[in-house]
DNA sequence: GCAGTAGATCGACGCCCATCGATTTGAATA
DNA sequence: TATTCAAATCGATGGGCGTCGATCTACTGC
């Protein structure tokens, strides 16, 4: 027994010459990782990052009509990319009137950027 | 024309009323932002996100045979999430005679970093 | 009430992606 | 040389995602 516990059942090394440190990875860091890949997943398309550049760039709030022509895609496709990225937390929306207006939320820009520096 | 000119063509609004500042956004950032896109694409997968924080506490190098056991995964499939890792330029790989060892370039998340603060 | 408009939702289509078993590659060992 | 082993690659599969046209909702102005 002892630190080759650690080590996976199916790998047997040459004797002596572990191939490195053993290494574990506690649950907390797992859930914390998820979090952060979700936020990641929601910025992994170009136009949705676009769009978090173009309403953090404002500094304030967006109506969506200003949106779309910004993009070589139809409205419906643009209000899905903001959906996706209103659900992951990351921006918020505000109606008025016929027009909509969205905005970042800088939280969950400002996890991640934490969590990879 | 005007400022109208920088309003979409089809928005016809109420006169003297527009909903918000009219927006511009140069190609150049858009440029930008893909490459961010790429890189958070790759950080989207919780597996990915675990195998880059697990590279990056220790520090230095780990062999495969060490990421693999702390999945769920076969190895074939922590094989390919390490492949987009690396084709994203967020981990980089050396060989030693059997095994194979992973690593964090800092550059790519910092860049990322970066963009979002 | 009625017509017009902004934005959201729906359903469909095609493509990409995560996962796996099977196989291949390349290096170490007997 | 033959065998064993770690890791990568391949091919298939099922589910998820980006995009669109069509429709729906809700508000404005006549």
């Amino acid at each position: 027994m002892g630190v080759d516990l650690l080590l996976s059942p199916k790998t047997k090394r040459p004797a002596g010459q572990p191939c490195c440190e053993p290494v574990v990875y506690p649950d907390v860091e797992r859930e914390q990782a998820a979090r952060m890949a979700a936020i990641a997943k929601a910025l992994g398309d170009p136009v949705r990052v676009q769009l978090v550049d173009v309403l953090r760039k404002h500094a304030g709030k967006v109506c969506v009509c200003e949106l779309v022509p910004l993009f070589d895609l139809q409205q419906p496709t643009v209000s899905h990319h903001l959906k996706v990225l209103r659900e992951a937390g990351i921006v918020g929306s505000e109606r008025q009137g016929l027009w909509a207006y969205y905005y970042v939320i800088p939280d969950a820009l400002e996890e991640l950027s934490a969590w990879l520096s």
